[in-house]
DNA sequence: GATGAAAAGTGCGAAAC
DNA sequence: GTTTCGCACTTTTCATC
């Protein structure tokens, strides 16, 4: 994990269709070479998948919240991961410094499915309660991953 | 925008670097009728570009933050997006239903320069004060937008 | 270990239908 | 929408440092 390798990441990013033979241009590489860092960057984890972003309004997810979970007692990491990979509208999660156990980053066709999923994660093992903040509009989408 | 498209789209989802025939044989299309309906897509801007997932933790980025944003009385979406918009730390930002006025989702790559980005979001304009939950383990990494 | 150059194979992309 | 075809790209091999 080098300077190259960085470069060839930072390019990737912007265009993950971009030809080894274009990429090698910019970092100073030959193709081939560029397709054996790109290989050993995917076989390594670094690269973790090729993917497009599409657009939520088109995809019909319109509908976002952020959901804090509070949790009876204590809850081991491992517990909320469960719980949670079963709910495809969670999109992101993470446990959390402050009252909350856990936040959680919901995406869903409309009202009725964001709260059927909630339902889902309320209702799970060691859940107490939740509380959430409907998205009104969405102000910056960078995340990738 | 129809199933087909639909299909197409998750299939680039799961790996953007599928072949147009492959991707043809599971929708039931040829090739070029697969990229037709893909340069489609990109040019309606369905398809928003082409990338990888890169793992945050060799990015260098272990720091996240969900941050609760208050503002003193009335602020329009667009000055908020504004203030933000000029934050790379910002990875994904909301208005908010619920006392806050928007939530904030920051990556960066120690507490140290979270904790400077922060600044940077809090003495901006209207801004009156915020509330963070720093993450303490990611559980899901759906998000691709 | 790494690279670049050249070979062979595969898929893209632009036609015509 | 499909089929065809030339060409560019990927991918492998090999020699080199």
């Amino acid at each position: 994990m080098d300077n190259l390798d960085r470069g060839i990441i930072d390019l990737l990013r912007q265009n993950a269709r971009a030809g080894y033979g274009d990429i090698g241009q910019e970092v100073g590489l030959s193709a081939s070479a560029v397709k054996r860092r790109v290989d050993r960057l995917v076989a390594d984890g670094v690269i973790r998948n090729f993917t497009i972003q599409v657009d939520p309004a088109v995809d019909g997810l319109h509908t976002e919240a952020y959901v804090e979970l509070f949790c009876r007692g204590t809850v081991a990491p491992d517990e909320l991961l469960r719980i949670l990979a079963d709910v495809p509208e969670v999109i992101d999660a993470g446990t959390v410094t402050g009252s909350a156990d856990a936040i959680v980053h919901m995406r869903s066709r409309d009202i009725p499915s964001l709260e059927a999923a909630l339902e889902r994660v309320r209702h799970a093992p060691h859940v107490d309660h939740t509380r959430s903040a409907i998205v009104l509009s969405r102000l910056i989408s960078r995340a990738i991953d």
